[in-house]
DNA sequence: GGTGTGACCAGCT
DNA sequence: AAGCTGGCCACAC
């Protein structure tokens, strides 16, 4: 990863890695970008997402308990689920069902230098 | 340019 | 058990 990004931009190059069907966490983005503190700047980035330049799958990111705690911010209130679902994820009650199964760990999937 | 705040999380009352 | 607090960093006012 490039180290001259902004935390931003590394929170939205590592969202732009995640698959579709998967999702991660605030917090494990935050901590693979060496800050597990951070998770709320996560939320921050993904708040400011449309102002980026290229589009940021916001919604396959969810908090640490699989909450769509975010999805007031897409507009209209079931926006982010059906995206989810779209692309497979089993939604209920806002929150992921099996959601270690879907789960993508970034410090897992992409090797740090 | 200081201050507040935000889609979180963990730890401490 | 449930609520409060600190911490992290960028952005808007």
């Amino acid at each position: 990863m490039n180290k001259e990004l902004n935390f931003f931009e590394q929170v939205y190059e590592v969202a732009k890695l995640i698959p579709e069907g998967k999702v991660t966490t605030y917090g494990a983005i935050a901590k693979f970008l060496g800050s597990p503190q951070a998770s709320r700047m996560v939320g921050w980035a993904m708040n400011n997402s449309n102002t980026y330049k290229c589009y940021i799958p916001a919604h396959r990111v969810v908090n640490r308990n699989g909450v769509l705690t975010g999805k007031h911010h897409f507009g209209f209130n079931n926006t982010m689920e059906e995206l989810l679902k779209n692309e497979g994820v089993i939604i209920k009650n806002d929150k992921i069902i099996n959601m270690q199964n879907y789960f993508w760990d970034p410090s897992k999937e992409l090797a740090i230098n």
